[in-house]
DNA sequence: AGAGGCGATGTTATACTATATCAACCCCGA
DNA sequence: TCGGGGTTGATATAGTATAACATCGCCTCT
């Protein structure tokens, strides 16, 4: 799958399908889409970048949302631990899926430059599923981060 | 290449590598390999296991060869830098490189109960260098981690 | 209506991970 | 001998994450 993230693209687009995608997801499986969440999911779905859980927490604070830590914790948990955003271990934060709703391995293109976070899809887990195949280990949650330059951080340097 | 870690090994091989390996190459580029990294690489290399920089300097400080944080991270980063040792992203933990000497992209499988770390190395980095290309990225560094359970764990549960 | 359970939130405190900064030291070469 | 680069010592602080417990709202069962 092409990643999605560099390339200008309609982004309100991805806005609307992100928090739609979670409302649905939540309306079947009885899950709350409480008021903080759908906020930290919107604050993620912002731009295509990784947000620190304090970058986070700092706008919910403004905005009368919360004002501790584990507010953030919280719902980044919950959006985690659903599919609708993804922690980028590189950086200690996190991001907005870009592809809601399908079930994927995602891998994650990061510029080092202008923290814009690129999710591709699927393709880069398969020969990791075979390394650990062979090794008879089974894998439970993958962590594929690149980290370098972004087209058009690359164009500019 | 097959992963090592997880199959039974004449691991003084490893550690005597290990060794080895980062003393020749200080020597052959002039770098220091001073009784604390040395140390601290001989710690990692003990075990197949990934060791948070706190853990690490328990020991070192058990054994007079520093007390502070810096000391540790220092060490590290110094064994991470050239290639010694790695950092594992998804534990804030560090490992012994299992290809010293051998010019690699590393990919670890991380065993979520006994904290086992495999290391693979080059192949699942293929695929994610695909992706990359087609979206005009340039990877500087990869991160590769699989989490899940190792031959052993998996089968005594 | 009242009791109880459950999940979410509020709040405090604390644990864990990592770095900035500056002083002291050591080795080596000018 | 003097200086410079790199390493280490030491203090302080920044940044990331969770434990623990009180409270609240909501639904359910009696
Ligand atoms: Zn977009
Ligand atoms: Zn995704
Ligand atoms: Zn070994
Ligand atoms: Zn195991």
């Amino acid at each position: 799958m092409h990643p999605i993230g560099f390339e200008s693209h309609d982004h309100r687009h991805c806005i609307a399908e992100g928090v739609s995608a979670a409302e649905a997801r939540c309306a079947e499986e009885g899950l709350q889409f409480t008021p903080v969440r759908r906020r930290v999911l919107e604050i993620l779905l912002e731009q295509h970048r990784a947000m620190g859980a304090y970058d986070i927490l700092e706008v919910l604070r403004a905005e009368g949302l919360g004002s501790q830590p584990p507010v953030a914790y919280r719902a980044l948990d919950f959006l985690v631990s659903h599919g609708f955003a993804h922690r980028i271990e590189r950086l200690n934060a996190f991001t907005a899926c870009a592809y809601p709703g399908a079930d994927h391995a995602p891998a994650f293109l990061i510029c080092r430059l202008c923290r814009t976070v690129a999710e591709a899809s699927a393709a880069p887990r398969a020969q990791l599923d075979k390394a650990a195949a062979e090794a008879g280990f089974l894998i439970e949650r993958a962590v594929i981060e690149a980290e370098g330059l972004c087209p058009d951080c690359r164009n500019a340097a």
